[in-house]
DNA sequence: TGCTACATTTGACATTTATCAATTATAACC
DNA sequence: GGTTATAATTGATAAATGTCAAATGTAGCA
């Protein structure tokens, strides 16, 4: 691994406050790489041999079953996968693909297992990733489950909005057909969604946003934070 | 707290590793309590005050928008909840309710935090039950956005008889209504969904259900570890 | 530039699922 | 046992969403 990427991890959350030793344990089992887009890094079922961290780029990670497929989310610098199956030593329960050309620090499970187990700090760290996320899909399913599907783009935007640093005018940064498959729709159905906006002054013109009247969309998509704030 | 309730959770997972100084500790500051059927033990976007854990009895866990209301999932003896809440210190994202007379043992959220810092094997298995967790609703997810309700149904009733013990008639154990919103449908259309089983050798008939052709209603079901098996 | 592959949009239609209202079944309680 | 409240089912219909095919747009590349 390049030393130049370990300061890259080294602040992340997840290893910021561990003892210099076991990072320095668990960089030693690591690999970097260069991906190019669309590389399929790990496959829906198979052992989690390595936690994945994103450096650059951006990841999907996706779900198939019965020929369906399903993307689950997308993850960027700095995120990690897959750490809960690295930790119980369990199969992957999804795939993993790059979307563009994408660098990622590869940590062998079974090292994060081991240091894991012995350094309070990591396991602490771990907690508090793995709980974060747990709360990141739980607002997920109240997505799926109470919003119809115009509803989940509306609270999408906003969020994005939010992301963006608030202006009225902002980049999608997805394609549409997988934005339509994170909201759990067809690319048709996405298509008609963000024409049922337009009314509530929601623009979309190729990857462009701009959202004219935010309290007329937020009435409709009457986003709370206990399912839209991903702090919280 | 009852001396008597005392073993009944010191087995469970999450606790049967920490050291007897930490459990005490946590015993303690703890709480039981009897609850009446359909009480609010704890409620979407208070803040959570407490490790549930559930010693008899069976508790809903349920989220609400915009005045629709989804049933997430059903605890039973020795599950616990809001644990992921209780550690980062964030709102219940979750209402909880007794669906009959339960008895639930409380710990203070702020001891499970102290404890959770100074005991590692405490937290190691609060990883490994997080992690867990975590998985499950991944499961959860993916079931969701991949399958029909049939589908769902069909699978859950599969889940169903293994827990049970793979006899060919079983109980469902669970109100219909309440098992359409865990699937996420009406409880018409779960009504219809059981019709549509009929033809696969699923009978149901109150809350017994028979499955006379197992394999028939697996090419329907297509279950996989990957979505249906609790463990993996 | 023009070609090509692919993404997006649109229209027509099918399927899935929800809604509403009415009926039937069930279980708790006096 | 009858009463009552609630759960479950059914039918009719509406709404939401998906499918398929065609048209249009877009970006990368020879």
């Amino acid at each position: 691994m390049r030393d130049s990427d370990i300061p890259a991890i080294r602040f992340l959350p997840l290893f910021n406050e561990m003892a210099e030793e076991s990072f320095s344990e668990l960089v030693r089992g690591a690999y970097v790489q260069n991906f190019p887009p669309h590389m399929e890094l790990i496959v829906e079922g198979d052992p989690c041999d390595f936690l994945h961290i994103v450096v650059d780029g951006s990841v999907e990670l996706l779900a198939n079953w019965n020929d369906r497929e399903t993307t689950m989310t997308i993850l960027r610098e700095g995120a990690t996968f897959i750490l809960a199956a690295a930790i119980r030593d369990a199969p992957n329960l999804m795939s993993g693909r790059t979307l563009e050309r994408s660098r990622v620090i590869m940590i062998p499970a079974e090292d994060v297992r081991a240091v894991f187990k012995k350094d309070h700090a990591f396991a602490r760290a771990v907690v508090m990733e793995l709980a974060y996320c747990y709360r990141g899909v739980i607002k997920g399913v109240k997505g799926l489950k109470l919003r119809t599907s115009i509803e989940r783009l509306a609270n999408y935007l906003l969020k994005l909005q939010k992301k963006m640093g608030g202006a009225e005018s902002f980049t999608l940064s997805v394609e549409k057909r997988r934005l339509a498959s994170i909201l759990g729709m067809t690319p048709e159905s996405l298509s008609r969604a963000i024409k049922a906006l337009r009314p509530y002054g929601v623009m979309i013109d190729g990857q462009t946003v701009s959202i004219t009247n935010p309290d007329d969309i937020r009435t409709l998509a009457k986003p709370t934070p206990l399912i839209d704030d991903p702090r919280s």
